[in-house]
DNA sequence: GTCTATACAATGATAGAC
DNA sequence: GTCTATCATTGTATAGAC
């Protein structure tokens, strides 16, 4: 039933997505899901805090692998972007709430997870300048940049210019702003730096 | 009438809002507004037409403007977050149609607008690597990037931690990316760059 | 072009039996 | 806990007069 309800809420949005939707969907009847979930919005909120908690684990794990913190910091976003590609369900319910109008869905402190996601990028800067590895620079707003990177590459649209993409294109945004910042002993070539 | 559904649509979303609400809040009746826009949709593709005018505008005004190819990025940049801020609503509404669940809300090809931006971004970071004031990179990564950027400062959600911000957000994470692509020439410290 | 009045389907939610 | 049957409300959209 939740199953249902994710699907449909991810694709038609909360507001356009009826009771009626969700239970030809999962094949019940009314008074199940009103006897389970209270009403429409108790579904919902389900699904979130499930998103809230699938995201949570799954970047959790990410942390702290990785010989460098440009490694960590890398592990970290591919740690993000793999939830975005695998729960892109949840992860597009979880962006209607934070992106989406204010009002479109019921309300839910998404955010907060959002803002623990960014104090961790933030902490692997500060530790890669701390190290050396990195220069020294607003690592706030290197976290900022890094979570742009990630929210980019989420999207589908932009890489769908037929061709090859020879790399991940979270990678290679990465590597833009990641080789940027790197120590003055590192190589400062164009291409891909390989240790 | 457009006012009041832009308003409307930008807060609720647009499954969420009714033709009763648009009324009330334009002050007109039913048959005004099938009149003139045919139904609830046509209401919709007229605002989505109108946002991408103006921020197509805004941004073809912005361009080619600057010294070096830092500062034409930075401006260009500035010229969208610009109209971000400036009609909220409006770009809200963009963003339920590019980012939000594919059918909240009737088609409207407003990615190809983004597509362009990302062209135009691609371009003035390929100049500036011509020039030699960037390093050489990955052009198309570098303008990915910017737009993350850009994206990411558009949310007022990230900067409420209530402080004060010595300067714009925006122009802090674009130093970032900016900083590390300045070619061998250019200063490396921390700081803001001082010409 | 705009009004009053309303058709008519779909909506979220519940009552009461089992 | 789950069913059938149904309610009250709200939804989009229109008819026909002015």
């Amino acid at each position: 039933m939740l199953r249902a309800a994710k699907r449909l809420f991810a694709s038609k949005g909360y507001a356009a997505t009826t009771v009626r939707d969700v239970l030809r969907e999962a094949g019940v009847t009314a008074p199940v899901l009103y006897y389970h979930f209270g009403n429409k919005e108790g579904v919902f909120l389900a699904l979130a805090r499930e998103a809230r908690e699938k995201i949570d684990a799954a970047v959790e794990a990410a942390l702290g692998r990785g010989a460098t913190a440009s490694e960590r910091i890398r592990g970290y976003c591919r740690a993000i972007a793999a939830v975005r590609r695998d729960d892109a369900d949840l992860v597009r319910i979880a962006d209607s709430i934070l992106s989406g109008p204010p009002e479109a869905a019921p309300r839910f402190d998404i955010r907060s997870a959002i803002a623990e996601t960014v104090r961790r990028l933030e902490t692997l800067v500060r530790q890669g300048i701390e190290s050396g590895e990195l220069r020294p620079c607003d690592a706030r707003s290197v976290a900022l940049a890094l979570l742009g990177a990630v929210e980019i590459a989420a999207r589908p649209v932009w890489f769908t210019r037929g061709k090859r993409s020879c790399r991940d294109p979270l990678d290679r945004i990465l590597s833009v702003i990641l080789q940027g910042l790197a120590g003055s002993s590192a190589p400062r070539g164009g291409g891909r730096r390989r240790p």
